[in-house]
DNA sequence: AATACTATATCGGCGCGCGATATAGTTAAC
DNA sequence: GTTAACTATATCGCGCGCCGATATAGTATT
């Protein structure tokens, strides 16, 4: 069934938070703790994501359409019966890319105002 | 009198309202309603600060010491006594550039992610 | 005279980050 | 062998911050 058009751009800005577990399920799916996991290797321990903040967003994302869990589980020999595993929906992954564009946008802004080196044309 | 040591990391994240507040104020000293119109004028309509967001916002920037007011007005002659104009701190650019920092390595991990096209390595 | 713009300020609702806490099974140390 | 650390999910409540509404008031425009 058809979910009615919305709009990516009225979800901007996403907290850092929400857009962390975007990145995170960019790539695959993943279980909340691996996604946990996920950020504070790819921030190098500079992002930690407590239980009350994931599983908090990981509810409100679900209720926004943003992502969804699966119903079959991959790997089922070695598994962990306890995880809940979750993947972007399509509106998700427009979400998450309009989010990289502002993101890049403010990037811009500040190389124009010299708070960062101009590697290119800023 | 020198103020004690802080980090402009553990500022971080800024909320996008006080990030567009520094970039404001990053190259001139603005008063509140200028700010306001520079964000939107800089953004294309597309971010408007109501003034419970900036007013509200200067207030705490002001107390974590990262913009000051201006004791002095600039051009006096073609003023309105209304203003209140204020600069950023060197402590509030520094926080400013560790933010676009910040930014600059979530543009880098959405490209990793195929979020975003690469324009060089990413 | 009415409308719109400039300019600053406060208040209250609401969303969200986040630590604390709870539960519970698994693995590793000593 | 029990103590500790890790895996995994979930809820609660505090506090901060965004933001619209509201207020005040002078200036400019129509």
């Amino acid at each position: 069934m058809k979910v009615p058009t919305r709009r990516p751009e009225e979800f901007l800005p996403l907290t850092p938070a929400m857009f962390h577990i975007l990145l995170a399920l960019a790539d695959k799916e993943r279980h909340g703790y691996h996604i946990m996991r996920e950020v504070d290797e790819r921030t190098e321990g500079n992002v930690k994501l407590g239980p009350g903040t994931l599983y908090g967003s990981i509810k409100r994302m679900m209720a926004d359409g943003l992502i969804e869990e699966l119903d079959e589980r991959p790997d089922p020999e070695l598994d962990d019966e306890r995880r809940r595993y979750y993947r972007l929906t399509d509106f998700g992954f427009r979400v998450a890319t309009a989010e990289a564009q502002r993101l890049e946008q403010m990037v811009r802004s500040a190389r124009a105002k010299k708070l960062l080196p101009r590697t290119k044309s800023g």
